[in-house]
DNA sequence: CGAGGATTTGTTAGCGCTAACACGCAAGCA
DNA sequence: TGCTTGCGTGTTAGCGCTAACAAATCCTCG
């Protein structure tokens, strides 16, 4: 293909067929595979394709067929691994079954900036829209979702009436607490993530049943930020405590805050105390000590996001719910004593 | 603004020019803010808009206008600290600006799945595609960029005819390495990055330099893969090393799993053996110990990303690049002994 | 009070593409 | 032979919008 110099209006259909020599609509035809075209006629117009460095104008395709092969993401704007993971994990799916993923970012989410955020992505005439964004607000966000556009949500908005994937972090965080209950330890601790997210809320959910379902006391929760810097500080308090030996943290960076607290405080883990995380993220396997936690198959959750889009776009029910589970990872940070 | 019952065709400019009781090009310039329109026929304009819910279709401003509004963003499929903080920022930028961003993720970079995701991107008729594939083959891919489309790189390609933007890796290895140095080690030993990335390269170039500058033996490189496994299996076989003092290792995961090695091996950092890494993610601070490393500052990667390619589509140099200094953040693992 | 200019609105064409239908031609059948 | 069938190709219209120009309206001032 010959690079077409600048300036230079791109070639269009019409161009292509004067030098194929036919009309404009046996290109369409060949470009787009419709109706019959007999294959010495479809030689010549590939080859002049080649030759212009022809590319299909999708505004003009888009203009007369109403589809744009676009969806959007609105991303929360944050390094966080799961948020990031899922995101990779959407474009995948979505790339494999031919469309493009347009992001629009939002920095803190609220029930207007996600509500704008998806006015943005309409404007760009997106498809359809995926929202990860697992706050509260999001969910509130949500529940004014448009009946007429496919709307999805990743982890988030359970009252919403649209599609929502997501991993149980319920079950997760009952997996965690119970295998740190089953090491014999009269309790166990929790570092809450902000309470304005769903997944904190769930974790603490899951973590505070199981201590009701076996009969133990329920300690003060104590309120982090996903943060290792509010992991840290919570270690620092937890410190204190007496009769601590055993701490769920609502995720990895807050598990290694608590590390490094624990270990400036002169507490070993997991000798003195045992902890666990939640995520997964890959240096989980190498803090000091190598963190039990909680994996979550972020890959497989934008896949399965994607796939409800899909069936959403499709006509599908705007109420169809998708739960990803979970699984425990065990390392030293609560082994054997 | 009312829902439109699903199905129903979109409003067009024309059904609102109705509703106003005007053309459709008046309703076209009070969108626009082109030309001058009587305020109280704005006002009706505006009322239209808003009973009919319209939505202007970009599709067909597209195609009469020749600009989509977007730009691409060829990112590389992980969730490397780096590039998602790059990718961002030029999303920010990007949206400050009006335009949106498509992205179209590339698992293992090569010459010709990025020159694939170019293209991809140009049939989506992005207006500008920049590359965060800080990979030597990236470069190749990049030597081939047509001259006809804007296109910068981030972190990458020297020798490409393409704006680059990249972060002074080999300054930022030899702050690292002076640090040590000062210290009074002997000498510092590096673990590398992968061998096909630019970085990799560039820090181990300015560590190497500094080394020689100094007049002190140059170790032994090895190699690792950015993966705080690596860094591990790197430490395991340092570990073994007699006269060990010093590790500058090329990123901060590499440097986690290094401090984990020697920790099992019994070996105090920085007692023993110093170490400093390179990113500061935001969980460095609080390794154990706390890790001495070299913060990049991607926000303003991704911002002077974008400027560059805003001035390549506005006609300018090829050539233009652009250097972000990076900075020695001192913590304990480089701290007294 | 009417010419001349500025302001506001309308008309027309066309961006590049696909949908729908029309046409020409060869083959099949009676 | 004439009529249908189906294949391969062409013609036309129109998607929703903006650019360019045309027309109408308003004001100002000699």
């Amino acid at each position: 293909m010959k690079a077409t110099a600048a300036g230079t209006r791109q070639p269009s259909l019409t161009d292509v067929a004067g030098v194929a020599g036919v009309s404009h609509m046996t290109v369409s035809r060949v470009i787009n595979g419709t109706g019959p075209v007999r294959p010495e006629t479809r030689a010549r117009v590939l080859a002049a394709i080649e030759e212009l460095g022809y590319r299909p104008n999708s505004a003009a395709r888009a203009l007369v067929t109403g589809r744009t092969g676009t969806l959007g993401v609105v991303a929360l704007e944050s390094n966080l691994y799961g948020p990031a993971s899922t995101l990779y994990g959407i474009e995948n799916a979505a790339r494999e079954a031919g469309y493009a993923i347009t992001i629009s970012s939002v920095s803190r989410p609220g029930r207007s900036s996600i509500a704008d955020a998806v006015e943005n992505l309409r404007r760009q005439a997106v498809e359809g829209v995926i929202v990860i964004a697992p706050h509260v607000s999001a969910g509130r966000a949500l529940e004014a979702a448009p009946a007429d556009f496919p709307v999805v949500a990743v982890g988030g908005g359970e009252t919403a009436p649209v599609p929502v994937i997501s991993v149980d972090q319920r079950d997760g965080a009952r997996r965690a607490t119970e295998h740190l209950l089953a090491l014999g330890h009269r309790t166990v601790w929790h570092i809450a993530g902000p309470e304005d997210w769903l997944e904190a809320r769930d974790r603490e959910l899951g973590w505070r049943e199981t201590l009701e379902r076996h009969g133990v006391g329920v300690p003060q929760v104590i309120r982090g930020d996903w943060s290792s810097r509010s992991g840290y500080e919570a270690g620092r308090s937890l410190a204190k405590e007496p009769d601590l030996d055993a701490v769920f943290a609502g995720n990895d960076q807050m598990a290694l805050g608590l590390l490094r607290a624990f270990a400036e405080a002169g507490i070993s883990v997991p000798r003195d105390v045992r902890v666990a995380g939640f995520d997964d993220v890959p240096e989980a396997a190498y803090f000091t000590p190598p963190l039990t936690t909680v994996r979550q198959d972020f890959i497989e959750v934008g896949r399965r996001t994607f796939g409800l889009l899909a069936g959403r776009m499709d006509g599908g029910d705007r109420h169809a719910r998708a739960l990803v589970v979970p699984e425990l990872i065990v390392r030293e940070s609560t082994g054997p004593r």
